[in-house]
DNA sequence: CGCGGTTTTGACCGGCTTCAAAGGGAGTGG
DNA sequence: CCACTCCCTTTGAAGCCGGTCAAAACCGCG
């Protein structure tokens, strides 16, 4: 039922860069939240807004639907991915509250979208934010941090390990670093649990790695005292500053 | 000056995915040609933006600086990328005529921005646009493309092979075909020459992979017939069908 | 012709995939 | 409570793709 065995990710030479740049920051999406928009809120509540309530792995949509609806997490997570005809999938996005989807530009869905988590989502017509020039604003900012995210994932596919990898993705689960910008090394002890709602086979297909991969350096992690696994969706880092340092951004 | 070795890209069951998705359109960005949009071309005949003439590997602007401005590529190609600081380098983005860049939601670009060709660009005060409802309306099209632009790009990194991601590059740059939407396998004799306006290791850093690697693929499809190459940045296809089906997405 | 840059080619190596089998954990039924 | 199944995960062994390092070829250009 597979295929495809790929490649490798590059060391590269910046011959011709002229400065260095700045503090490297964790390369999880640099966001910061958004400022409340109260015409978006005023819109949701005076539409035709409905908001669906979804269980775990729920389908939203199919890569090629007709794209006549938006929507806005709530709460939970979704994943955006898509598949190639030999059944390879990339699962290209994450998305959770706040965040917005199922915008198109070609009036066709670029993707599918399934629910991660059971989740909250509110479900818009695509025509009645088009009209509004103070909802477009809304729209372009969640669409600039989506943008800002999958430049941070694009590195990650395109230039990191697979140890790399996981140590990213699991800094995406940490408050307050990596994906909300982080802090700095965070003074005391500095252990944390995260909890991850995906299948070792949803993470492969969003790191670009195999099942077999993402086991394996979870593993090696493990044996070497950075992380420890509790029923198996629980991760316990002993420090968040040693996984960040595994990152590649360090 | 560099590093490190990588990953390899995973062949991946679907099991429990529900139904076959539609016609395997190549990954390339189905972007389709943006309709002419009044407000926008009026705005930028009163407004304040300067058209800027750029020659080739012109530096726009720095990942961390300050993003006061927004970009539309008018003429040329213009690269995004990212640095990490063991120098390894991934091309995020390439935008060309009619794109938007250089948006930021964080107040600093994510990315630094260099011209691959000569180009024209035309700069526009950030708080121009901001304002303007109609004109966010134009926005969020080029934003959306943008981001559909990118989940393909995310599939070639995190699932296609050294040779498929060199194919897809070169799809890229026929036109009516790959990246515009393919009319199908176009009748009669169908060889194409497209003109790489980028180095070696630009290629490489866009997808993934080393120069080396880059150079060996097409290599390869020379002596299997596939392409011919004159001149190092021109490469005629004897069949644009013939490289379409190498690209992974048929 | 010689020089500096990029590109190509070669030989080797290693990280990740592949293929295969063993190990858990949850649910069901006796 | 235990046996059994199913599914997911982990572990093992082997192979290959693409990276690494190094040298040769190419290509303007002075």
């Amino acid at each position: 039922m597979y295929l495809d065995p790929k490649m490798t990710a590059a060391a590269v030479e910046v011959a011709d860069t002229p400065r260095q740049l700045g503090t490297g920051r964790y390369a999880g999406t640099r966001r910061r939240p958004l400022p409340p928009d109260t015409a978006w809120t005023e819109f949701l509540a005076s539409s035709r807004a409905r908001l669906e309530t979804l269980g775990a792995h729920e389908i939203l949509f199919h890569e090629d639907d007709a794209a006549n609806h938006i929507y806005e997490v709530v709460s939970g997570q979704v994943m955006l991915y898509r598949l190639i005809n030999d059944g390879r999938r990339q699962v290209v996005d994450i998305v959770s509250a706040g965040d917005l989807f199922g915008l198109s530009m070609t009036g066709l869905h670029d993707c599918s979208a399934e629910t991660l988590t059971a989740a909250e989502v509110r479900v818009l017509d695509r025509r009645d934010i088009e009209g509004s020039g103070a909802l477009q604003t809304h729209v372009n900012r969640c669409l600039m941090t989506r943008i800002e995210s999958l430049h941070s994932h694009t590195v990650l596919l395109g230039r990191k390990s697979a140890q790399e990898r996981v140590a990213s993705f699991l800094m995406r689960f940490v408050p307050k670093r990596g994906v909300v910008g982080c802090v700095g090394p965070a003074v005391g002890h500095d252990d944390q649990t995260v909890v991850l709602r995906m299948t070792r086979q949803e993470i492969a297909d969003y790191l670009g790695l195999t099942i077999e991969t993402v086991s394996r350096v979870l593993s090696d992690m493990k044996r070497r005292g950075i992380i420890s696994i509790e029923r198996n969706d629980h991760i316990h880092m002993a420090s968040v500053c040693r996984v960040c340092k595994l990152t590649g951004m360090h």
